[in-house]
DNA sequence: AGACATAACTTATATGATAAGTTTAGGAAT
DNA sequence: ATTCCTAAACTTATCATATAAGTTATGTCT
């Protein structure tokens, strides 16, 4: 009984790889998110290896965010999402210091087409939950301006400002839009504080910045897809100038550079990468 | 020393867990791809867990992409690579029914916003690439023609075509869409090969493929990147319509449905976010 | 110096055991 | 009968240990 039902389907790869395979093709083939697969011992008994071995294709899966693992319980296939794609593009970013302008470009496109397909598709509830947030900002704001310089209302008003975007997204009803932008809300949760801290160097107030996102969702509201992409095109293109400012701005470059082949060319591209995104 | 290093830094979670975030930070911190993680066993001593903890936290990274595992040797960081991307894309697209288009639809602005960067900033050698991939298309062409219907060359045609892709991203400069186009190409094979079908369905010879790719590039080369956004999405919408011609008449839906709540609101939306996509 | 065998290192997998969660079933109390 | 609690059954988390099978380094022999 030494040939494991493993090795049947599989070449050269360990049983580990096999198993991760062919677990993929059964969540893709006959499972939906909230389903449990059956417990290691069965799944062990059935592809003919030891429970070591699920147990570490099982990890495999968790890793890309397709299961999710508790204690005490069944693996349950998860739901999409874009967090387990966000540490990836955190990966890209941090790899390459040019990064984060990579990703504020794309991030540029997506957010494009997105409020453009939200204008054009969003139900009455997805219309709901982007004023909900934007009332989010609103009222974050107020408090801001009261108890001046609170982290945590700061903090408040940055996820107001990353679920209003979210809440297009989700308006736009692309799921592959959804996740993307829900991802590159990860990494550029950093970019959003240097933004912020921009914004108050160059002495704009966020009254600006609400105001920005109310244009938007009246343009959504409108139905005007083609004023919503010009209004969000333009707050991305402010948004994007403040992240530049607290760059040039930030404490010092401290000469600490890491090993690799890392924070080279940078500073002559800075400018025209930020810039040429209006087109 | 029963209190292991691994949950000195982390709450509730799991001793994998907590070890999988530590050796991630640690990656970002101070590795680059092509680095050798330590030997497992030494790993298991530093952060005072057995040698299996180690390993499935390994695993977990290496499912999110950020490391490979090859018998025998140490796990190394890995290139940022869209592959494990597209897995996860896959399940996004796999999830949902209507997910396809979702791809397609946001593959035209990624592609757009890629080919303008190209345009742009192309460098010499990167244009050599594109032209590279565009004259193995004609090559595999003219070979189709006279042993007509090759699978082999199909598929070699096919991998041109995306390769002309992956090198337009490539010559934009901005990895973030590199490895998002990458990945998108991964779940898009299917529809590739659908959209071929498509197009011998509709009669149209693949000289018009070829010269849709050409257009494309000359655009490149004179530096228009408005010009070579207008070829992309003609080229695209073009390969958007086949698909829907591959769709409409595949083989049967042979009524067989899976369980869960898929396969359903499919009909009425197919038209409509195609050719929503012509703005 | 170069080819080859061998030792040292390393990962892959299995077995068995224990601890600690979660769910289920049964019974006690009301 | 219903509710609440407890204990058993199930399940995952982690460990220790052992063996097999790859890769790399270390020689020795020619």
């Amino acid at each position: 009984m030494s040939e494991s039902v493993a090795e049947k389907s599989s070449g050269g790869q360990t049983a580990v790889v096999s198993v991760a395979s062919q677990l993929t093709d059964l969540i893709y083939a006959e499972m939906t998110p909230g389903l449990s697969l059956p417990s290691e011992a069965e799944m062990a008994s059935r592809y003919g290896v030891s429970r070591v071995t699920i147990r570490e294709a099982i990890k495999m899966l968790a890793g890309r965010g397709l299961v999710e693992i508790s204690r005490g319980r069944r693996a349950v296939v998860s739901e999409p999402s874009g967090k387990a794609l966000g540490e990836f593009l955190g990966w890209i970013v941090q790899y390459d210091p040019k990064g984060m302008f990579d990703l504020v470009e794309v991030r540029m496109s997506l957010e494009i087409k997105s409020v453009s397909l939200a204008a054009k598709r969003a139900t009455r509830p997805a219309l709901a939950g982007i004023e909900n947030m934007l009332q989010g900002m609103r009222d974050a704001g107020q408090k801001l301006e009261r108890e001046n310089g609170d982290l945590a209302t700061e903090r408040l008003f940055h996820q107001c400002d990353v679920g209003f975007h979210e809440a297009i997204a989700l308006a736009s009803g692309n799921r592959v839009i959804t996740s993307l932008i829900e991802a590159m809300s990860v990494p550029l949760e950093r970019s959003f504080f240097m933004s912020r801290r921009g914004k108050t160097l160059r002495g704009l107030p966020l009254e600006s910045t609400i105001a920005a996102h109310q244009r938007i969702l009246d343009c959504i509201k409108k139905r005007d897809s083609t004023a919503a992409e010009n209004a969000m095109r333009l707050h991305l293109e402010e948004s994007g100038r403040d992240m530049r400012a607290a760059f040039e701005n930030r404490p010092a470059p401290s000469g600490g550079g890491k090993p690799g082949s890392r924070s080279a060319f940078l500073p002559q591209t800075l400018g025209v990468d930020v810039d040429d995104q209006c087109r």
